[in-house]
DNA sequence: CTTGTTGTCAACCATTTGGTTGAACACAAG
DNA sequence: CTTGTGTTCAACCAAATGGTTGACAACAAG
């Protein structure tokens, strides 16, 4: 379904649990076992979990011994940061520059309103 | 599965249309008709896609006749913004004050690194 | 009132997801 | 070599997801 990196990310983070595994290893790097410790799912489960962090590149994994402590990768989050500030400010920009053209048109062409407006915004 | 509206805002844009859509109404407002057309899937997809967008937050539809334009809103992805930044920057503060940890300790309790950083993370 | 347009609801289907258990692999320790 | 620990793989299951089609509601226009 998301074959993409940043789909990958997103979805990844749309898990709590998951969410939750990237607020711990941001304090510090840990081992799968003790990701898994303060949950009730079995160890088998929060493999997964890394395992779909891994695959969005949100975490990594080294070999020590039989243990693949699990790090995160800070670098990634800012695929997703660029995305979203990317629309985000768009939007923002576009609301704003609303007033005036409201202003302008004073409520003609209710309907036509948004499109005309769509063609504003792209020549920005 | 996703309750809160994190896992919402972040399941609902895993979904590469649903960034198409979002990336579509940060120019401007658009209708579902207007949606759904650049897209070769049917218009009660696009439906349910909005459906899960204004569920999270991300946009609002309003009415018009029979159209329900729908308007991107911006401040929602502060949400988002703020919980990556914050583990963002937790794990790259952790990263380069790694460098420090590790000249001091020199290697020594290869394995329990992560678990003693943990701690020293956490004391911050 | 009838027709056409716009959008949603409902039922259905294939695929994915998050969980389980059991087996197996890799390695440290005895 | 045998045992115990940490992790992953495989098979399975219930629930969610994204898509479909058909029906219907709401409204504009004829």
């Amino acid at each position: 379904m998301a074959d993409d990196q940043l789909s990958r990310i997103f979805s990844a983070l749309a898990d709590p649990t998951r969410r939750d595994m990237v607020a711990r290893l941001a304090v510090g790097d840990a081992t799968v076992g003790e990701l898994a410790d303060p949950y009730d799912v079995s160890v088998q489960a929060v493999s997964k979990h890394v395992k779909v962090l891994a695959d969005a590149g949100l975490v990594s994994q080294t070999k020590d011994a039989q243990r693949r402590p699990c790090h995160l990768e800070a670098e990634v989050f800012d695929l997703m940061t660029k995305w979203i500030e990317r629309y985000r400010e768009r939007a923002q920009e576009r609301y704003e520059r609303l007033d005036a053209v409201l202003a302008e048109m004073r409520g003609e062409t209710a309907t036509q309103t948004d499109t005309d407006h769509r063609e504003q915004g792209a020549a920005s």
